[in-house]
DNA sequence: TATCTTTCGTACTAGGTGGTATATTAACCA
DNA sequence: TGGTTAATATACCACCTAGTACGAAAGATA
């Protein structure tokens, strides 16, 4: 146990709440939209408070973006595991987007890609970690489709699948943002995966030569 | 002609150039990441006069938002012109994408999403600007579809198919902005539209039941 | 009790933001 | 020439931002 005393006086500062708090607003209203003054008020610390945990805006944004990847990407890439057979995939996906949407007040979007866009603001470190994340997903998804190979159609690699579906996810995310409602946004989801040969799709077209 | 003498002293501001730059400015760096000030100085103008013709930020927003549809998003509204026959949509799309980004400067992703994004800074009026000319877009989309129904998989009505292709065109900025190359995404974006039954893909698939 | 150590928050800084008051300038007209 | 009109830019405002100096507070140690 670290149940020996520390000296001085005891810390008060939250930081799993704090960082759970930063998360969400910085997710639901954009890095630039919000500012270290309004997450203190919100999270109900003092402005030093929050200095010395992090450091800087740099420091809080970088903790923010791994208690997001930890909380939320990780979770979600979880159902790319290699033992997760072909047929479930879809139905998982679908199942996940909404029950991320409907039931609970999770904003719309990728807090990662929210924050890639915000460039300038962030640090070299940050930025890298960032992109090193991004590259981590997508080689999660091709590893899937390397595993399972077998069932693509015979012009597809894996690693193009792995855009493609990095596509078919932005553009279900977008729509949704957009104001589209989950079930139509699924529905394109499931419909542009089709392509890939995946089960669980209505949709089916024949061959054009 | 308005070739009657002006009083006063001449005008000088260039509106047109002035509107340029910052559609360019917001649209490369994000709206949150360009201030008035950056633009007057990257302009060349001071900043009484930009206030003095476009009232506030929010007019200059107004403004700039209508200079880039007229300027970006109206030529390519014209690729889904009625006459445009089936055909050609896709290498049309295609061709677009490729000369907008290969040989020019042209920031990647679409102002009017960025714009979107930063609902709490804008006016009610321009966001439900932004909004009706989203609407209007989509509807577009969805009458080129109305009037080239005929090939379209029976299971597909022209307003899903018009909802996918804004997907669809979602994914293929998402991929470029996120360092995708040209070639790849528009290898998605054909992909995708596949499933349309529209000509001019490579890709097959077989009916899954 | 007094000292030491650590965390706390008030109150501040410098700099940037959107926005403007005001004096100057430059054309017309009489 | 002098008066009228309108466009110009300097220099300013109040406010907000990220970030911090510093003294008070709260516990352990002696």
């Amino acid at each position: 146990m670290s149940e020996l005393k520390r000296r001085g006086r005891p810390k008060q500062f939250d930081r799993e709440h704090t960082l759970a708090i930063a998360t969400r607003l910085y997710w639901a209203e954009g890095l630039e939209g919000m500012s270290i003054n309004q997450i203190c008020e919100s999270a109900d610390v003092s402005k030093p408070s929050l200095y010395r945990e992090f450091g800087n805006e740099d420091g809080l944004l970088t903790a923010v973006f791994h208690y997001y990847t930890e909380t939320v990407t990780k979770p979600f890439l979880q159902l790319f595991d290699v033992d997760v057979p072909f047929e479930k995939l879809i139905p998982q996906l679908v199942h996940a987007i909404h029950t991320k949407h409907d039931n609970s007040e999770i904003p719309t979007g990728c807090l990662a890609i929210k924050m890639r866009n915000c460039a300038p603001k962030l640090s070299p470190e940050l930025l890298s970690r960032i992109d090193a994340f991004t590259l981590e997903l997508q080689q999660a998804f091709e590893t899937w489709f390397t595993f399972n190979q077998t069932k693509l159609p015979s012009t597809i690699t894996p690693n193009f699948a792995a855009k493609y579906l990095d596509g078919q996810l932005s553009a279900t995310m977008a729509l949704v943002c957009k104001g589209v409602s989950i079930d139509d946004a699924c529905q394109v989801l499931v419909t542009g995966l089709s392509v890939l040969n995946l089960p669980g799709t209505k949709v089916a077209t024949t061959p054009t030569n």
